[in-house]
This record gives C-alpha cells, sequence and structure tokens, in this order.
DNA sequence: ATCGTCTTTTTGTGATCACATACAACCATG
DNA sequence: CATGGTTGTATGTGATCACAAAAAGACGAT
C-alpha cells in the first residue's frame, strides 16, 4: 500500500474503505486499520472528522512546502553520501537513468516515478543516514499522488537532465555542484505541480 | 502518550504493553494498538521483531542524524516566521524564556524541555508552514525520551543563552543572525547528548 | 425536473475472544 | 553454586461482533 501510494498509483481524494482493503489483501479490518491509521500518520492519507478515509490531495502550498523539505534533505543525503559514492554506485544510478528513459517513451507514469525514485535512494542509501533517508521517504509519500496525477496528465519527452549533471557531479568529487544539481533536480520537478 | 514521549517523561527503551495502556487509558487494546503503531511510525516507539513496544533508545549515530536534521529545518521555520514576527509574538517568546529559567531553577527536567519546545513550536507556528513543522515535530518526539535522560542527569545553572540572540535577531529583523542563532541553539543543545 | 425527507445500506469504532508465541520463574541436574 | 530445560504466565495478533453514525438511495411533493 505504502509503495503503490508513493509510485503514484492512486490517484489524490480516492476513497478507500477498512472492509475493501481487508478483501484485497486478505485480511480483517483490524490490520487494514493499522496500516491505515499509520499511513494516515505519515500523512500519505487523510482522515476525515468522520473517519472516512482518502488519499491525500495536496494544496499549492503545501506542495510548495513538501518541494522546499526536499530541497532542504535531498542535497545533503547527496552530500553525506559523496565521499562514499565509487565506480560501481555511479555505474548503477547510469543505469536506472537509462531505465527511467525507457519509462518515459512507453509513457508510463508509475514506472518513471518508481524509477525516479529509487535512482534518488540509490544514492542516498550510500549517506548512511537512515534518519534523514526516512524523513526523506514520507515526503515522497505524500507526494505520490499528485506526482501521479500530473505525471500521467502532462507528457514527458525529456529524459532527466539534472539526473546527468548529478552523475557527473558525483564523477568529479564536486560537492558544492552535486547539492545545487539534486537540488535542482528536485524543485525543478516539482515546480510544474503548482498551478 | 504523544506529549509525554516528546517532553522526556518516559525513559528510554522503556517497556510498554497494549493492555497496560489500555488500562491506563481506560480503553480496550484495539485503539491502544491503533495509538503505538501510530507512534511507532513517527519514530517515536521501537517495535521488536516480536511485537513488543518500548520508547526508542537512540544510538549517537542516530542522534547525530536528528540533531543534522533540526539543524537543517528550524532555521528554515524561524527564517519564514521572521517577516510575520511582530511585538506581540517577540514578548511572548520572552514570557516564555523566562518561565523556562524558573524551570531550570526548580531542577524541572519535563517543565525545561516542555517550555524550550514550546518557545520553538511558538515562533515556527508564524512560519505558516504546517508541514515542515509537523516533520520538526516527528523529530522532537523522536529525541524526547533521550533528552529527557540527559537533562535529567545534569544539572543545567544558565538560562538558555541562544534564545536571548533568536529574541535580539528578530527585533532587529536579522534573517542571517536568526538562522545562525536557531542552528548554534539547536546544535548545542544536542551536542551534549552524544556522551 | 428539483428539492427535501425518509429508509436502507455502508462504514468506522471499540470491545472481546481464541490462539500462538515469547518471556519469566522455577526446578532439577551437573 | 551455576546452568539448562520445563512449566506457567503474560503479551501481541488477527478475527468477529454490536453499535452508532454517516452516506447513498428511494420516493413523494412542489
Amino acid at each position: 500500500m505504502r509503495i503503490r501510494i508513493m509510485h503514484g498509483e492512486l490517484k489524490p481524494r480516492t476513497a478507500l474503505t477498512l472492509r475493501g482493503l481487508g478483501r484485497e489483501y486478505g485480511v480483517s479490518m483490524t490490520p487494514a486499520r493499522e496500516a491505515v491509521r499509520r499511513l494516515a500518520a505519515e500523512g500519505a492519507l487523510t482522515l476525515s472528522n468522520t473517519g472516512r478515509v482518502t488519499t491525500a490531495d495536496l494544496t499549492n502550498e503545501r506542495i510548495e512546502e513538501l518541494a522546499a523539505l526536499r530541497a532542504l534533505l535531498e542535497p545533503e543525503l547527496a552530500s553525506r553520501a559523496l565521499p562514499r559514492a565509487h565506480i560501481a554506485l555511479i555505474d548503477r544510478l547510469q543505469l536506472i537513468n537509462s531505465s527511467i528513459a525507457q519509462a518515459i517513451d512507453s509513457q508510463d507514469s508509475v514506472g518513471y516515478i518508481s524509477r525516479n525514485l529509487e535512482f534518488h535512494r540509490t544514492l542516498y542509501l550510500r549517506a548512511q543516514a537512515p534518519a534523514i533517508l526516512a524523513m526523506t521517504e514520507t515526503v515522497w509519500l505524500q507526494l505520490g499522488p499528485t506526482m501521479g496525477a500530473l505525471y500521467g496528465r502532462l507528457r514527458r519527452t525529456e529524459p532527466p537532465r539534472n539526473h546527468r549533471l548529478i552523475i557527473a557531479a558525483l564523477r568529479a568529487g564536486d560537492e558544492p555542484g552535486l547539492r545545487l544539481a539534486v537540488r535542482t533536480d528536485v524543485t525543478q520537478g516539482l515546480k510544474l505541480l503548482t498551478n
């Protein structure tokens, strides 16, 4: 469920029911409730005042906040990962990057989102900072439905240009350049969301 | 429960049971479980692999990460609050500040922690950034037990010096100075925790 | 056709239960 | 006295149920 939300499979304001989720995953209401409450605590789901549960739909202000959070957290993670980024990691990043291009070609929005996040996570795992990474992932989680809705609408043609800048900075060991590349990659992608 | 953890009333590695919590709050196991799972999702509680639940005890590495998060998030919040910080707010901050001094005099560690956080939250509420504030509060939550354990041990004599710097920067409208004051206030307090 | 009211169905909540497992105390053996 | 195995208690898990409230649908009046 977490992954489905994070990857944008569910549109914003999608209604979910405990019994429905229970049936879907072959469990009873109790585990479904636990999962829902946990996801709601992370901001992925919204509990209406009557207990009804839906995926979050974000105001423009909140999108900007979450973009600011990504712009704060992710350069820090990248910077911490830089000293530990060896050739093998960079190769893997390039591999992921080409698979992103494939997802763009086949107009697969959830494939695009999931592989894009995989690109970032692969890099950030090297930062050895699980708490910061966890916080970053909850931001991704909150943005999931909104990103899915957007990338489903607009036709993206260009492969991620900033990802190449990130890889180049990693290769060069250029810490300020890396921070900047990550920051622009994050903010540029999210600037499209505020409409 | 959230507040009790955040304010450091519970020591790290305190064991909690669902039935015990249920009795304490006059409910059955089901709501107790929901609360526990939600707090665990926020990192305030740790679920052992057997389902046992305890308050988190943090490694030094994790404390440093959380300190880094505070150092990233809180200057941003302060900076956003600065344009909206009027005289009434500054007066309230000074009032809270003096009550912190009282808590120090009476060796009241949870009073010290709670009023210290109140000082920060009062300022950050003006930032009009609920998502960033929420993220910051989960960091506080994770640090709660550890801070409580530390401030219970050491005898603090000096009232918060950096808080006065924060207030001064607010008065002067000095944005870089404010960022620096907040950052040092946060990191300095947490530097003591890594022992 | 539209609006308001009433009935029916759906849904979340909290409680309780049976079960499996983990923990702790205890006892026997070395 | 220490140690390992055994029994008993405590604990989490998932399921089911009764209940209240809310949403949805049906129906009649204007």
